[in-house]
DNA sequence: GAGCCTATGATTAGAGG
DNA sequence: ACCTCTAATCATAGGCT
């Protein structure tokens, strides 16, 4: 036997069934987060409190760092935005805003502060292009002494709502 | 067709594949994560990032509360607290991170993005006093540790950008 | 509750539009 | 890029141990 019809996608009344159906969905929900995290190379991170008060965890990184990663993206990704100026552009790697978030995400995850001197290295480097980024820019800007537009990338497709779940 | 065999458990190369297996699969772990919070009445937080760097979410209630009850209990359960971890060095102007933080927030409000070579000059300055500041201490590391392998070209941390639609 | 089982609904990889 | 279709795997409700 198994499910007679679909399932109803509200709070399941019974308490044992909830708890039960609880524990299987939540591992199957840990399995996909971290299939995700695995697969598509993502970065996930996942708290789950059972209605019992317990504390589930997944993180492909660390919680901490993501959820840095998370208000440094967010507080980022929700101020300086002109309509008209082709700006948010969050995937190109020419542009220095992108650069600078992923720059200090990274830092943030990889606690880039101490005695490692490999972590160290990378963040070199990634300041040194950041810098290379900066001096053409500047060149570029003086030469055409304030027109220039930063779509160097083009292509911001269209804003697209994102939102999750369902009714 | 559909899966020939069984899905493997690794990073997926082909790039377009992954983005497509990402949006899927992405798609699918909200939904879940949504269900588990509704059937089973619990507290959900999902943050995900996509290779690309960007940036999708859910929670049953919110992402800063449930983070903020998972350190509470974290914090109870298991007197979690790391000494030199990613907290509060805000204070240190020679820390690379608030450094960071600094010309993030500085970029961001200045749209330091395109055609102002002032405020790329500015902007250029920071970037070197980072990278002088990363340099410094990464000889200091180097001589305290010892470890001496030059991974420059590793991603693990992986900044890196590509281009598509934005969110 | 934790495991195991299994019928069946749900998810999804891949191809095509 | 996004939708649809389809085949095939996957997840899982409900029973039972």
């Amino acid at each position: 036997m198994a499910r007679r019809g679909r399932v109803e996608l509200r709070r399941i009344e019974d308490r044992t069934s909830r708890q039960v159906r609880f524990s299987k969905r939540r591992a199957g929900l840990f399995k996909k987060a971290f299939e995700l995290a695995v697969l598509c190379d993502a970065e996930v991170s996942l708290l789950v409190f059972s209605p019992a008060g317990r504390l589930y965890e997944y993180a492909s990184s660390s919680i901490e760092g993501t959820y840095d990663r998370y208000q440094a993206f967010a507080r980022a990704g929700k101020d300086v935005n002109e309509p008209g100026a082709s700006n948010n552009n969050d995937g190109d790697p020419s542009n220095i805003q992108s650069r600078l978030k992923e720059i200090t995400s990274w830092s943030l995850q990889n606690n880039a502060d101490d005695s490692d001197a490999n972590e160290l290295e990378k963040l070199e480097k990634l300041l040194t292009d950041a810098l290379k980024n900066t001096r053409s820019k500047k060149m570029l800007a003086q030469r055409n002494s304030g027109a220039g537009t930063s779509a160097s990338g083009e292509n911001s497709g269209r804003p697209r709502g994102q939102k999750e779940g369902r009714t």
